[in-house]
DNA sequence: TTGTACGCGTTATCAG
DNA sequence: CTGATAACGCGTACAA
């Protein structure tokens, strides 16, 4: 009999408080405790009884020694949070936790020594695998693990290693949509007002504008594209622009929902009706700023929830020895409220709580 | 000399595949690289250098285990990681990093059952603190953890029992500051625009409101404080009543950034000069919102990154044994911008890089 | 100066 | 049916 020491009033119950008070061994306890081997009925009960009685729970930290696996992943993001990270975050714990996995949060903030300082603590905690989330599409640096063979994915952002896998939205797609959903309505001068060029999204955004215009073949009116600022400010200033220049426009395509509620302000200030004279598209699906503006915006949305939903779903394959990689893109989705009318050829409308609504 | 497994090419090395390569044994492995005991220095150095040639990093679980405390804490949060919790956890895990400690992200998104999971595998994991979070500061149902003496700490929400320690925003404080801001600006019919009255927050700083009010021998105008959703929509539709009214008033305090929101979109289209004929003042303190509203909101920070990091701060003080606990109440500061004018009294003013500006 | 042996909490295997 | 033992990866007294 191996020597134990005694309960300690606030010690955590180890199996072997259980079977010293079972009066078994560690092992049988074990077994007991475990539905395993082949016990008297009267034994597992009695053991069992007595675990929760003493409040007992498995020591995960030795779990995972001896599995070789700790059911944990380590989420890094260099979003604060903010509006991109939150919906993947929720996407990605949701999906994680069904599958009985954790997550260690890490915020490093955009400073590449507590980004290291992170990755070096989650590999010591011997994590399973590890997300990579930003707050922007465009490319960033590798993550580098050395010799260690931890699977990583990238959501949200993307790396140049081919071997890397990257999860994406589809924002060619989204732009395009964005811009047949305005054409469809009958428009044939749409303009987009969108951010700073250096962002990729930006690019590939109004590579689906362009896309759609001469699909339909529609010509942008000139200047077509107006590059700005991510804000309100920017969309109003745009917009006032425009209706200085007493340009022929019809439809706006903004690249945000923060420019587009801009820009929907500037219009009805300026006397415009919205959808009537200029229908606007936004981007995002931000609800607090989308719902909120009159009239509410039509926008695409980045299905970055389920984007999440899918990032742990594919990590939880790479930890499973499937090989995946390389930059794979989603489809957005639009969301029809009234700053675009309302047409038959809509996708399903959905109230804010996200049940259909017909 | 004990059996050595072969280094299957991609297993993470251990302390002896780093002994067997140095060719020392476990214990001098040990000691060379913690530093301890007395080694000759060669021996120390090329144990070393192996070591992070293999990229040997010592296993966290198993120094948990020996240690009797993991580093980890776990964060429970109700709020699907929105506006509350962003800044919160920032803090949180700002200060947490600081003391090399990881954290476990467990949102219960209000269900129970979830919450309940989240508990059991924290535990599990033998984290050595949890924290709290929600997205309104009302009283919930304390967290039961059994026997386990694990520290635990509320924060931007309570618990009933005395033992519990909870940290919240001063509300009453800062209801008080904004409506003596607006006092101070000279205003004397100030109206409180808010939130619904079932929210402890919005109680609280209404009397927070009527505390400054009488302090100062003002008066409410009737009726002084309308209530109504946590919309943009409400404070534009109750901005709209005061005015159809016509109603004397020269200022409004409103609940939040949203509410203030809509009532300075409802005052300037209805010709109404902020913050000359009215002025007003939010609360949130919401960028995104209160910075693009025209003219900008001057608003109430509840400060919650810093109750973040003091929420981390006071759970490793737990941690470390010391006791504490209660409801504690953390002040409020206000952030001035543009809708209540400038004055000489104002706090620091700050830029939105956070910077004080003079 | 270096090696040995034990313990941390648990599971699995094998002997009894 | 039950118990003993090895193993997981590491730190640390203690022996050599």
């Amino acid at each position: 009999m191996t020597q134990i020491p005694p309960i300690s009033p606030n010690r955590v119950p180890t199996i072997r408080d259980v079977a010293r008070a079972a009066g078994v061994s560690v092992g049988t306890a074990s077994k007991a405790l475990n539905g395993q081997g082949q016990l008297r009925e009267e034994t597992r009960g009695r053991v069992q009884q007595i675990a929760s009685e003493l409040g007992f729970r498995p020591n995960d930290l030795m779990q995972s020694l001896l599995r070789q696996k700790s059911f944990t992943i380590g989420l890094i993001s260099t979003d604060s949070y903010g509006r991109f990270s939150s919906p993947l975050m929720e996407g990605i714990e949701d999906a994680l936790g069904a599958a009985q996995f954790s997550v260690f949060l890490c915020n490093a903030s955009d400073d590449p020594a507590r980004e290291r300082r992170h990755i070096e603590s989650l590999l010591s905690k011997r994590v399973d695998g590890i997300i990579v989330t930003s707050r922007r599409t465009d490319p960033r640096a590798p993550i580098d693990l050395g010799v260690v063979g931890v699977p990583i994915l990238y959501a949200y952002t993307q790396t140049d290693d081919p071997d890397a896998l990257c999860l994406l939205p589809d924002d060619a797609q989204g732009g395009q949509l964005a811009t047949e959903h305005l054409i469809r309505a009958g428009r044939k001068r749409i303009v987009h007002i969108t951010g700073p060029e250096k962002f990729l999204a930006v690019r590939e955004r109004r590579s689906g504008y362009e896309a759609a215009l001469e699909a339909h073949g529609l010509k942008a009116p000139k200047p077509g594209v107006l590059a700005g600022p991510w804000s309100e400010a920017w969309g109003f200033e745009a917009v006032s622009g425009i209706l200085e220049r007493k340009a022929k426009v019809d439809a706006i395509f903004c690249g945000s929902d923060q420019i587009a509620r801009g820009a929907v302000d500037a219009l009805r200030e300026h006397g415009v009706r919205v959808p009537e004279d200029i229908a606007v598209v936004g981007y995002d699906n931000w609800e607090i700023i989308a719902a909120a503006t009159r009239p509410a915006l039509t926008t695409i949305d980045m299905n970055l929830h389920t984007l999440g939903g899918l990032a742990a779903t594919k990590l939880l394959g790479l930890i499973d020895g499937h090989k995946d990689s390389g930059v794979q893109r989603f489809p957005c989705r639009l969301i029809a409220r009234a700053s675009c009318g309302t047409s038959e050829t809509l996708v399903t409308k959905r109230k804010e709580d996200g049940r259909p609504t017909r």
